[in-house]
DNA sequence: CTGAAAGCGCTTACAG
DNA sequence: CTGAAAGCGCTTACAG
């Protein structure tokens, strides 16, 4: 490895001055700033980034933590972060939590290792205090993606969850839909909850009183929506339309349907939330609303790059989901 | 930032001291080991990674190069290859190259900077020549993922692409079928070549006669899949099945001849490769070719751990599709 | 415009 | 078993 030393003596200056000139330092004569230019090239020379990072404490990447780096979802999330801090002239590294508080934890602690200047979270398990205290422990910047966190508003990404979900019940509702089931994501998690008072708003705005009895919880995995599908099924046949919590689960509630002799839409109306890529493609294919997950990750990415600059630019930080109609639902 | 220093001087020891401790040397005394512990613990002490790594040249980190960070396909290899370099206690730093070569270039330099320990690398554009010459210039382990170079074969983490092939156009040769098309991925790929020789491979074992006319190069899109079924269709409208060298372009396929009034697989019977998540969503399902892609990253993981630690564990390196039947084909 | 020197936070022979 | 000291490859006041 050819050091910044080495430079310098082929090039007859001090290390101070090769590195005021790879630095882009000004104040260099321009003859000793070729003759430098010229022995890096000789010598094909390439600053140590982990020396670099130990003095100046920057290392020009920031940090990522999603839960999972498979999935389309998270996928489309990491793809445009990354473009758009490419954009910014850093880098960025990627980390999985598998959505666990210790994963995350971990994650973090690693990333804060490797000196990143920067943190883009998706976090699902740390609870917002917890994330209130990190914050108070760092000095980088944190944005917090698909995630609102009241005391950190300037720094979180985040869909209107709420709106959505009453927007797609609202379709439900306009197609005459008068008995519609829903099926929540676990209720720990924020947007879970946020999606179910979209639910109950829409309803309540159509003057439908709330049936506890419509509701059940569920964990945003399809095997988890077949379940739910099943469970309500023994409490009632009553509805003629549910509003999943996600796509996923929705994706289980078609399948298990279509396997018990029920039709979608005709017997039965099905909504998710998402829009993930196989809901376009399945039989029926899947009525949804659109996170615009890659412009959230676009400007977590500006937002995270922007603040180590300490310049302030503008960004989006609420996005409204759109309506995806497709053929899964019908009014009755 | 608490440092080594304030630990040894809180437990009244040396800075070599507590090194010894945190990198668990046995040549400390009981007593002082615990005096040390009680320290860092009461500071809440970190080790510096990039100090660490400065000295070292070594990070405890695998690097990892994909051409996308999105995409069922590579959301697989990632999130396994992760788990198997966590089981090795090490980490992993993912970066994407968008699949051009400018990029995998500049992905593999960022890693280099950042000290990894060992490199994964799935290329879509380095030449076999690059590659063996980045190999000549690094000191880190390699491997190669999903592709085979026959000078590294000892680190390539592949599957037997023509094998595929051939086995899923003998399906289509036991259906009965005789004219069959095929659309190949961009020839410059080995793999595509690969798909394409196992194809006419199985022809060649039936006795049927490789007819160019027949063959169409696409790009692995799925936007490429149905151009590709448009251009065979101004060729000639007599082959009834169709192999597609990906399931993406076999989705185009499909939706193309829906729109056009060509049922699937009534009158044309499709099989893709790959399995991807959405060709089990699909109406009709695809027949395809499943890549145990999940597998090979838990096996290129390994390896990459492995080589750093100069023991030689053995592992698997090539993988063999498996064919999933499903309902895009049938005989005639 | 340029250089000598200190320092970033660690590890590792070397001596004892 | 333990410590003093050198060194990893850079950057950055400070002086000139």
């Amino acid at each position: 490895m050819v050091t910044i030393k080495q430079v310098s003596e082929l090039a007859d200056v001090s290390v101070a001055t090769v590195s005021r000139v790879v630095n882009g330092n000004r104040w260099v004569a321009e003859n000793t700033r070729r003759r430098v230019r010229d022995a890096m090239e000789q010598l094909g020379y390439q600053p140590n980034t982990v020396a670099r990072a130990l003095v100046t404490n920057r290392t020009e990447t920031v940090g990522m933590i999603v839960a999972n780096l498979s999935g389309p979802f998270y996928g489309d999330l990491m793809y445009q972060v990354e473009h758009s801090v490419r954009a910014h002239g850093k880098h960025l590294v990627v980390t999985s939590s598998h959505g666990q508080l210790e994963g995350e934890l971990d994650a973090i602690e690693f990333l804060l290792k490797r000196k990143v200047d920067a943190l883009i979270l998706q976090l699902d398990s740390m609870s917002d205090t917890d994330i209130l205290s990190l914050k108070a422990r760092v000095s980088i910047p944190l944005v917090i993606v698909n995630r609102y966190v009241p005391e950190l508003s300037d720094y979180c990404i985040y869909v209107n969850n709420e709106k959505g979900a009453q927007q797609v019940t609202d379709l439900l509702l306009t197609q005459s839909h008068r008995c519609i089931a829903c099926i929540t994501g676990p209720l720990f998690k924020q947007d879970s909850r946020d999606r179910l008072q979209g639910y109950r708003q829409a309803l309540a705005n159509t003057g439908i009183s709330f049936q506890p009895d419509l509701v059940v919880e569920s964990d945003f995995t399809e095997a988890g929506g077949a379940d739910a599908l099943k469970r309500l099924l023994k409490r009632t046949r009553d509805f003629t339309a549910i509003v999943c919590g996600n796509d996923l689960m929705a994706l289980g509630v078609i399948s298990y349907a279509k396997k018990n002799g029920i039709k979608v839409p005709e017997n039965l109306s099905v909504v998710g939330f998402d829009d993930i890529v196989v809901s376009s493609y399945i039989d029926p294919s899947l009525t949804t609303m659109r996170v615009p997950i890659g412009e959230m990750g676009e400007q977590a990415g500006s937002l995270a790059c922007t603040m180590t600059e300490k310049i302030q630019t503008p960004v989006k930080l609420q996005f409204t989901p759109t309506l995806i109609q497709r053929n899964s639902t019908q009014s009755i």
